[in-house]
DNA sequence: CGATTGATTGAAGGTCCTCAACAGAGGTGG
DNA sequence: CCACCTCTGTTGAGGACCTTCAATCAATCG
């Protein structure tokens, strides 16, 4: 396994650092929650709609995203994820799962007893303040998720979409925001943007054409991020602790 | 004011009940919670977004909404609520608000300062869980939100919305599903769905002519839940505890 | 009772979708 | 190591859904 249990639990505990303080016992606790650690393929389901759930998923390495269906097959993805966040965190009082959780590049997760988590939420005020925070600030993303799939336009949406990943991908220490790994394909920023991969494809080409972004295989550019900032109407205020 | 002190906090007693388990102790410093009554009038904004927020917002009566707005003034409505839905509690732990709540009709709120909420939320841990628990369902209907706007069109759209409304509506002890008082305007219902309140008329226009509902003022009959179900593809798994 | 807000309907147009074909990249197995 | 297959990206043509603009009607309210 790639990555040691030490590192595994470590960017869970760089998260809640940015959300929460936490002392010294804090972290010990965190450090000792018991763990496995497994290594999944791209298109590997970790949650699935209407199961029954007793762990939680921590995102070691890799990127994953949450999806729902319409009952006539319609897919949506309601959010993207990158190492540290706790990818269904509502599991530890919602049994049952309401979305499926898949991973979108080859990564690593660290599977938690939900039970262990929710103790120490209880037994550490500020690891609770924490978690509560994340599912809090999550809930933010969502309704900013909802306007930009209700009322803004193919060109912008994308644009929200990227600026989003940028602001939240530094944050997470994944590199500087100007070029980075685009770890989705256009159909799934399609199901995440509720748009056809084929009009994704037309409007990332606007977008290059522009000189807004550019693109070398997986590799994206930000060629002018003052103007895609202001294509996407982005403000960051809606990320709260998480993109700082 | 029309409701007294006990009314005002019991719809937040039911609620959470159907959260948690409550003891006697935690239904006591509940009714405790120190809060001032106001009556607002349609279109009172509770919360503006960007403000600084030292008091949650408990609904007591009538009916709001929670909105959002892209740059260049589209709107869009994340979420309806009734009697007995805190408005705000993200505003526990999170100080700045993103997003505005606002009366969609006549509405007695409470005031709550939130520093009192989180202390009972640490002190009294069934009530923290259920707090907790409340603010996941919101994002989980958020989560069904998104792919609503993205993924399914302007009948299923509205329809879903409906069904959601009624189901939660009878949750919230507002009467039998079958008919009850439509408190939002084609054009909330519009800026909820992500269309325009012209398209909104067209397609409520439909479900009337095709016996799915029915109208007299701000009056609504379902005519066929079973339909108007199937058309929505409406599942309320995703409401959890809170539309059983 | 005039004024304002919300509902209703028509006509025209635009954004985005559907269907379809093809190119390129990457992975697999013989 | 190359042939093959699959997945992703790309582009074109036509059409559907929803919007925009506009006018009229109904209901509510000061």
């Amino acid at each position: 396994m790639p990555a040691n249990d030490n590192e595994a639990l470590a960017g869970l505990i760089r998260k809640l650092e940015r959300l929460t303080d936490l002392n010294a016992d804090d972290r010990r606790r965190l450090l000792a929650l018991p763990h496995r650690l497994e290594k999944v393929s791209a298109g590997t389901l970790m949650v699935r709609e209407g199961r029954d759930t007793s762990e939680c998923c921590l995102l070691v390495e890799g990127f994953a995203c949450r999806h729902k269906t319409t009952s006539d097959g319609g897919r949506q993805i309601v959010s993207f994820h990158m190492r540290g966040d706790i990818l269904d965190i509502q599991h530890l009082l919602l049994p049952l799962a309401d979305h499926n959780v898949e991973a979108i590049t080859e990564a690593i997760v660290a599977w938690i007893p939900a039970a262990e988590i929710r103790r120490l939420a209880w037994e550490r005020p500020n690891i609770g303040e924490g978690l509560w925070r994340d599912t809090l600030i999550d809930a933010s993303i969502f309704r900013e998720w909802i306007l930009n799939v209700g009322r803004r336009d193919a060109r912008s949406r994308i644009a929200h979409m990227l600026c989003e990943f940028v602001t939240r991908g530094v944050a997470a220490d994944l590199g500087p925001g100007d070029g980075f790994e685009l770890p989705m394909t256009q159909e799934q920023i399609g199901d995440a943007t509720g748009l056809t991969s084929v009009h994704v494809n037309r409007t990332l080409k606007a977008l290059r054409d522009d000189g807004v972004i550019a693109q070398e295989r997986k590799r994206m550019i930000v060629r002018d991020w003052a103007r895609l900032r202001a294509i996407a109407g982005f403000d960051s205020a809606y990320l709260h602790a998480a993109g700082a």
